[in-house]
DNA sequence: CTAAATCGTTCGGATATGTTAGACACTCTC
DNA sequence: GAGAGTGTCTAACATATCCGAACGATTTAG
């Protein structure tokens, strides 16, 4: 079905060019004008794609649908409260992410009064092995998964303080498992801490939510553990509303 | 093109049963279980599905491409901190929509200390003769498109406020173009109303920015002209910042 | 202001491609 | 433990895809 693939490597190109006629394309793929020209115009019907005088685009039906899956979903729904009490309470940068194919998906986030500002926003993906929450689902979810992860994944840096060798992974994985949390620094962008708690329900990881905040700020242990009790106690009350309804 | 659309098919079918198999994909379209396989797992290779053991579901690919594109937008980048600002000011729902294919798309929304929870949500589309909002892209798009939309499309009644007759929505048209405002009242939901800005550069309107609350508290004429004042303010400068830069 | 070039779009024929039924292994249900 | 359901895979057929050429319309160059 190379008509299909096709198909979205024209939406990603679309995405990259932002803009482009069937000429471009055809030549951008080494396909023919007229074949760039039909799958345009067949894109164009899905909805997908729009077309202001022979410039195609892609539409905003990827915000619609995407928002849509979002909000449906279920750990979504009985975090969104939780999260924005939390951004109010600590003031900092609170984070819903899920793992889906061994990345980390941003879901929502919520700012405080005093969060730094990244360039984060939700449906950002982000490598599994550079971040507390990454980790945290390495540590929960089935083991034979984790391994393939650690090991076949290249581990590509981010920051000086990124893990890259698998062996140190494996033991903060381990390290992880016991305690119940996970913290970080530097790991994803340099003067970023992040901690992260597991949503754990019926023994299935469902998400991970996570506080980030300057490094400066992590370095005071009791500011750690309390950010930290916070976050445990957010996370019991969602993985309650989760199990048993409303 | 038939594959693409039956593609585009298969991804709004995933989105209204959640997950399904290939049987099932298959029974839904009227095309064979082998066919179903063959799309589904083509889908798959593309990232924007996902196969859990068989049962395929839509990935958040889609929320992935559809964030990318909001926050890469111009019009959001150069007024999202307006509208923060303007929530945390007048404690309202404050709303930036895009005209997209002769519907209203929410792209970004803040909400305030006081703002009504609509189950509104970025990405969301609305119909366009239903709110002030969209009544002012009806305004200031080309006349030719405004009375093709207004002539063509059926204008389906939301509330007993909505507009659904031609004759009086070009007449509440014509006022906006001299007003250079929306109002409206119960048209969208009841008991919700909505005050609505152009934001146009360059002669091309960009986006509308609306302030949506309580009836009630519109219906005082003092706060009415100070949340237009201040909407108009943010307006103003987005529209400097969108034009001159930064 | 004209001419050449390039654009998006349309058409019909060669052929590559999608479609299908059937067979397989597997998992649940009864 | 049998049966009906599932997802997956293969191979042959027929259909729908792909391309080159040609059409206006628009833009660029002279």
């Amino acid at each position: 079905m190379t008509s299909i693939l096709r198909a979205f490597e024209i939406i990603r190109t679309l995405w990259e060019v932002r803009s482009a006629g069937p000429s471009e394309i055809a030549s951008l793929l080494g396909i023919s004008k007229s074949t760039a020209h039909v799958y345009l115009h067949s894109l164009q019907s899905t909805g997908y794609v729009i077309n202001d005088g022979g410039k195609y685009r892609l539409s905003y039906q990827f915000l619609t649908m995407g928002s849509r899956l979002k909000y449906r979903s279920r750990i979504f729904q009985v975090s969104k409260e939780e999260i924005r009490a939390l951004a109010d309470e600590t003031g900092e940068l609170v984070t819903l992410l899920i793992e889906e194919s061994a990345e980390a998906i941003l879901l929502h986030q919520e700012t405080g009064s005093r969060a730094l500002e990244l360039g984060t926003y939700p449906g950002m993906t982000l490598p599994i092995h550079t971040h507390a929450a990454g980790k945290v689902f390495l540590a929960y979810m089935e083991e034979s998964r984790t391994r393939a992860i650690i090991t076949e994944e290249s581990l590509e840096r981010q920051t000086e303080a990124t893990i890259v060798d698998a062996q140190t992974l494996q033991a903060e994985v381990e390290q992880i498992r016991t305690d119940g949390f996970a913290f970080d620094w530097d790991q994803q962008v340099q003067g970023m801490g992040v901690i992260a708690v597991p949503i754990v329900v019926d023994g299935v990881l469902r998400a991970v939510l996570g506080i980030a905040c300057p490094t400066g700020r992590l370095r005071d242990e009791t500011y750690r553990t309390e950010l930290r009790r916070k976050l445990q106690e957010k996370v019991d009350s969602v993985t309650i509303k989760y199990r048993y309804g409303a």
